[in-house]
DNA sequence: AGATAAGCTGAGATAATCCTGATAAATACC
DNA sequence: GGTATTTATCAGGATTATCTCAGCTTATCT
């Protein structure tokens, strides 16, 4: 789950489709707003810019393609899934000039177009990826090995938690309430020094033989990853 | 239907083309990632380890042939399908030796490409394959047969469900909640050690005479078949 | 420089996790 | 219906990760 609800806008002029599609994008968690025509959605999307913008390609007035070609011309890069009616080799190759990413063909199920949503949403998402990496340090969530360079660590499941929370937020200053919440999962009691603790275990390994350090303390806030 | 949808990366300089066969392969619910060139390429290969790839020849830089080799020189096993301009035996020739697995010629049928992934994806997933391997240990679905090195082994069906699962995952670190859901099929209630109980049954039967163990633990997560 | 706070370190206590052997319950087999 | 096999439970003990603590070092401020 990622830690703000991510922003979808939908730009639909029927009425009804758009807010069914609304409705479930809603209990799914996301951050939904609707337009119900091309000029409108141009607007809203320039007004508070969204993660994906799924978009009707017939439209009156403003059609889809249009749509789709001055927000890409303004510089936008969120996804971009278009809402089709035929199923026309044409129409998408004329969505994938206007710099559409996706399309989805009416009628469609929800479940498919929130799989399409999940899909465009994930794959910047470095949250979602099996393998993370940092300079030399590499870290795969899916073996659990972590190398520096071609020496292969060995971390308790601890420690790699916490690596792994460090190396997804590379150069981000990482303060002890955020690390205490996302590694041990909750407001730890009172005063615990369990984080400096542990990051003394990190360099300890990852730092064994005269390397140069990896992990920098920010005192006064927390950690980062950092040469 | 696969438990999450296939990964397949692009790297393909042509970005016209690159975002064309995105959409199509995102449409039929495959999970893409593009890289426009071969460096780029490589690094995403890397962080998040593909399904599948489909590789462009012709690129300026870090041609395709190299990317190719790199890769498997790195230990990576995943399908390669290359996509070259000329339909020319050489070329052909050189993409095999450097490692890949198929071919389609430019200019391609999006559906004649579609098929080729199709394929290749079925033939390398590990949950549709009739006899899997791991170093020295052979498990066959279909005859329920189980071997170290040439030493047959009588499993019972719990047995060799788990070892299944776990020869379908080498190196991959499962975890009790995993492997609970797919061996017993459902959260088990309470705290119970069957799991400890029946790697120590696998373990007795697999390891029994001085054999090198092949199922790790890793304490506080799971389990892996690793050597 | 001295005082104070923040972070580091080493050692050891605590607690969780895993392994093991034995035994009970369920299921399949004759 | 009785026996054998498989599956699951349980408790004791071994192991190791996790956490606490007290003293020490380094940075910051006046």
């Amino acid at each position: 789950m990622p830690e703000t609800s991510a922003k979808i806008l939908v730009i639909e002029d029927e009425t009804q489709l758009a807010k069914f599609v609304q409705m479930e994008l809603s209990y799914e968690g996301y951050d939904v707003a609707v337009a119900n025509d091309g000029l409108s959605g141009l607007m809203a999307a320039r007004d508070n810019v969204p993660d994906l913008i799924l978009l009707d390609w017939m439209m009156p007035g403003l059609a889809g393609v249009e749509v789709c070609r001055r927000l890409r011309s303004t510089g936008a890069q969120m996804p971009i899934i278009f809402l089709t009616a035929k199923d026309d080799v044409a129409d998408r190759v004329a969505g994938l000039d206007a710099g559409a990413d996706d399309y989805v063909v009416k009628p469609f199920s929800i479940e498919e177009l929130l799989a399409r949503v999940r899909a465009h949403l994930r794959r910047n998402d470095p949250q979602e990826a099996e393998a993370l990496q940092f300079e030399t340090l590499t870290l795969n969530r899916k073996t659990r090995e972590v190398f520096r360079g071609d020496r292969g660590i060995e971390l308790t499941a601890k420690e790699f938690d916490l690596l792994d929370y460090l190396i997804a937020h590379p150069r981000q200053v990482l303060t002890r309430d955020q690390i205490l919440e996302k590694v041990w999962g909750y407001d730890f009691m009172g005063d615990s020094n369990i984080i400096e603790v542990y990051i003394r275990y990190l360099r300890l390994k990852l730092e064994s033989e005269g390397e140069k350090r990896l992990i920098q303390t920010v005192r006064g806030v927390g950690y980062v990853l950092r040469e």
